[in-house]
DNA sequence: CGATTGACTGACC
DNA sequence: AGGTCAGCCAATC
């Protein structure tokens, strides 16, 4: 059934694509649903590497503080901000998301 | 196979 | 309140 040929990052690939349209997710709620909390550190390693980018909104993707890190630019720094923004998603900031309202909450977890 | 890295998180000062 | 340190795991060189 679970195909051991996937590594973590097929299983983190899989979380990111399962996350609404107009709601974000941060990095260890992805991980935690991925498998493990702690794989933190990989999902931030997994979108680095983003070989699907069309299939994979890392830019829903933000850490704990609602905010996008610098390191996104796949496509140009804020560019993730306005994507969300058309998403439907609000900023209490320029930077930050309303974690709040717009955090993914997982109903099927 | 061993050491390093990395788009994180939480705790400590 | 804000900055710094350490820990965690897997993939890559």
């Amino acid at each position: 059934m679970e195909k051991d040929n996937e590594t973590v990052f097929d299983k983190i690939y899989n979380v990111v694509k399962k996350i609404p349209k107009g709601y974000v997710a941060t990095y260890g709620q992805v991980a935690s649903i991925a498998g493990n909390k702690r794989w933190a550190r990989v999902v931030g390693y997994a979108l680095h590497v983003n070989p699907d980018p069309e299939h994979i909104p890392c830019y829903r993707v933000v850490n704990r503080e609602g905010r996008i890190s610098e390191a996104f630019a796949f496509g140009g720094g804020n560019r993730q901000v306005e994507l969300l923004k058309a998403d439907g998603v609000e900023f209490v900031d320029d930077e930050h998301v309303d974690m709040e309202k717009y955090q993914w909450d997982m109903p099927w977890y």
